[in-house]
Formats: structure tokens, C-alpha cells, sequence
DNA sequence: TTAAAAAATGAACGTTGTTCAAAAATAAAA
DNA sequence: TTTTATTTTTGAACAACGTTCATTTTTTAA
């Protein structure tokens, strides 16, 4: 165990303390409320010190995007072991959005926000694992759904894109205020009465 | 035609040209990317003068967002004139994702930004009348509809909910740079692709 | 021509993200 | 143990931001 050994887990441990803290304070009062003078100040360090384990606040904010498809992934567990793939559907859905509403701003930071995609373009990997990753689980329970003689007539991949789109969009309005704006008559079921509405729809399907 | 008058309408005149100037460059270098420096340069006037005439950033988006209603107003006027229910619902789908991929920052702006619903919550109007109207012709459409036999079994404001939050979703990952990080087989008409599935949806109801 | 009112101004303030020479702490060498 | 070298931490300083407001300029009324 060399001094360089201990110093990297030292380095690694300093880190997820930035994010720990960051993710604190933004979970307490919003990402765009948020300082790097806040975030040092979290965890008794110096605005420099933030500077020396994170490029910028960009970089920040992915790394905290990816601690967020992690927690999502933890709402996906259980779902895996259904068998029946329109059972684990349905599932994902829910779970999706008991993730997006008990997670706001994290979901919103991994959906929404500029900041995870702009760090992507500047790194040298451009890919969003984490987005592609999680969008194939949501792939292949269609694929066996279609398998097993669901969903006729349609494509794997657009109809993933549309289902995936559905839950988002119903997530974001409601995370963006929108569903707030136009007064529902029940305001408060607004989501789980429209996802309601597209599980009749595909349990005709 | 007193003093006053005229007074009254060089004040609408001006603060015409602060939006229009504040819109040019929203779309040419972002919202986020603009400063009111920036607007008040544009339009060859002092920061001071902006501020007699916006109270603060947030006035400015949201007088904007509402500019922006009034255009996808103009998308949705021939929709219409189609008696079919289900006919004018396809095509105002169509008419909304056209409206929000030739107007990526206004539609940024109108669904997505928090800056025009904080307006909001200051002023003295809490409500969101665009929105409201807007999402009311969905409403108005889908409940045709229904009276015309469709959508046995459904519920016309949660369906409706659900059809906007379909095409806002994906509008909104498209957008938001999401879709470029999943890697699709067809990316350039994915969008397209998922609406499509969509309407072969709704043609089963 | 002069006095009063309205409109426009831009320097100045507090905050923001970010940088970097200097200081402090730690490790290696003597 | 003492000295030197390396690593880590620091916080003052910078440019740019939204915002304010005493002052100046322009316009209107007398």
C-alpha cells in the first residue's frame, strides 16, 4: 500500500465529498441556487480546492447526473425479476416517476439540464452512457413485448422513443411548473390519471 | 390625440423593440447567453432604459413566452377548419413538434424555463392563461372525439394530459440534447418516427 | 424664454464562476 | 532530527452578470 495508493483513495474521497455536499445543498434549494462559494463553504474547504477536483461547475454537474442514473437504476432493481415484459412495462413507468417526482432536481440534472450534455461534448467521450443504458432496458422490455406478440405493427425503437417520451413529458411538465399553470381538475392524481390512461390503452394492444 | 397619448404609445413602441431585439439574439446565441447588456446594445439604448420598462429579466421572458403563444397560435390556425376530430388531433401534434423544432429557444422558453411561471407567482395573475388555452384545445379536440365514438373508456382531461405530455416529451429531448446522446438507428427522424407510433396508436381507439 | 416633468443614462454595487501566485501541509532526503 | 522537495490548500483578484439610482438630457407646459 504506497503513499500513492493512499493519496488517489484520499483524492477520490475529497471528491465524492464536493458532490455529497453539492448534492445536498441542491436537493435544499435548487441547482441554479447554488454557489461553488456555497459548496465549499458545505464542506470547509476553499473555493479553490473545488477548483483542483473539478474542472468546472459543468463537470460538477455531470458527475452528479451520473450519481442520479445510479439512484434510478436502484428504482429499476426489483423490475428485472418480473417475467411477464408488459407487467415490467407498466412497472417502469411508475417507477420512473415516483424516481422524477421524489427526485426532482436530480431529474431534472439528468433530463433537463444543459450542463451534463455540454461537459459530454467537451470531454473526448461524447457518448451518454447512462442515457443510452437506461433507454435500453426500456428497449428490450418492448423487444420481448413484441416477441411475446404485443404492440403489432409497430417498431422497437420509435415506440420506445414514444413511450419513454409520454412518462418524461408528463414529468417535466409537472417538475417545470406546467401542470401547475393549467388548473386540473384534480391537480394533485394529474400524473398517475394520465399514466392511467396510457396503461388502458396499452392493455389493448 | 393628446400628449399623453402618444406618450402612452411610444412606450408600447419601445418596449416593443426591447423585445424584439431580446428575441433576435435569444435565437441567434441562447437565452441563457444573453445579457440585458447585450439587448440594450441591440437596440442602441442604455441597461438603465431596459429596466424603466421591464422590471427585471424575468418581465422580459415572460412578456416573450407569451409572444410565443401567439405563434404557435399561428401553427395551429388552420387545424381548425378540419371537421374530423381525430384528423385536426393528428395533425395539431404535428403542427405543435413543427412549431417547437423551428423554435427550439421560444419553446425552451415557453414549457421548459422556470424564469416566465416565477413571473407568474409575483404577479399579481397568478395564472397561466396561455398555457391553459392552449392545452384547452387539446381538450376541446379530444372531447370531440369522444362524443364521436373514440376513446371508449377514457377520461378526456387525463387523456388529454397524456397526448401533450407524448408530443412535449419528446419535443423536449430533442431539444434538451437528449435524444443526440442515445444513439438512434435513425436520429435525424426519430421524432418523427415516434410520432408515427403514436398515430398508429390512436387510429386503434 | 423659462420652469417643470419625463425619459434616458451609465457609474457603481453585490454576486457569480474562475484563476493562480502564494502559503501551508506533507513526504522524502540528509 | 533537520532540511529540502513535493503536494495540497488557500483566498485575493478578475471579468462579467443583473440590478439600482442619482444625475443628465430631452421634451412639454407655462
Amino acid at each position: 500500500m504506497s503513499v500513492a495508493d493512499r493519496k488517489a483513495r484520499e483524492k477520490e474521497t475529497l471528491k465524492a465529498l464536493i458532490l455529497k455536499g453539492a448534492k445536498k445543498l441542491f436537493i435544499e434549494k435548487g441547482i441554479e441556487q447554488t454557489t461553488i462559494r456555497n459548496i465549499a463553504d458545505e464542506i470547509d474547504y476553499s473555493v479553490g480546492t473545488v477548483y483542483v477536483y473539478f474542472k468546472d461547475k459543468t463537470a460538477i454537474l455531470h458527475d452528479l447526473h451520473s450519481i442520479g442514473f445510479q439512484e434510478l437504476g436502484g428504482y429499476f432493481q426489483e423490475l428485472f425479476k418480473i417475467e411477464d415484459p408488459m407487467e415490467r412495462l407498466r412497472k417502469m413507468g411508475f417507477a420512473y416517476i415516483k424516481f422524477a417526482l421524489e427526485n426532482q432536481e436530480m431529474y431534472d440534472l439528468m433530463f433537463n439540464l444543459k450542463a451534463p450534455m455540454e461537459f459530454l461534448e467537451k470531454s473526448e467521450n461524447e457518448d451518454w452512457d447512462e442515457g443510452a443504458a437506461t433507454f435500453n432496458r426500456v428497449k428490450v422490455t418492448i423487444e420481448e413485448c413484441i416477441n411475446k406478440g404485443y404492440f403489432k405493427g409497430h417498431n422497437v425503437e420509435p415506440l420506445s422513443f414514444m413511450v419513454w417520451s409520454l412518462v418524461h413529458g408528463m414529468c417535466c411538465l409537472e417538475i417545470r411548473q406546467r401542470t401547475k399553470g393549467v388548473k386540473f381538475t384534480n391537480p394533485d392524481t394529474i400524473l398517475f390519471d394520465g399514466y392511467n390512461e396510457y396503461l388502458k390503452i396499452i392493455d389493448k394492444l
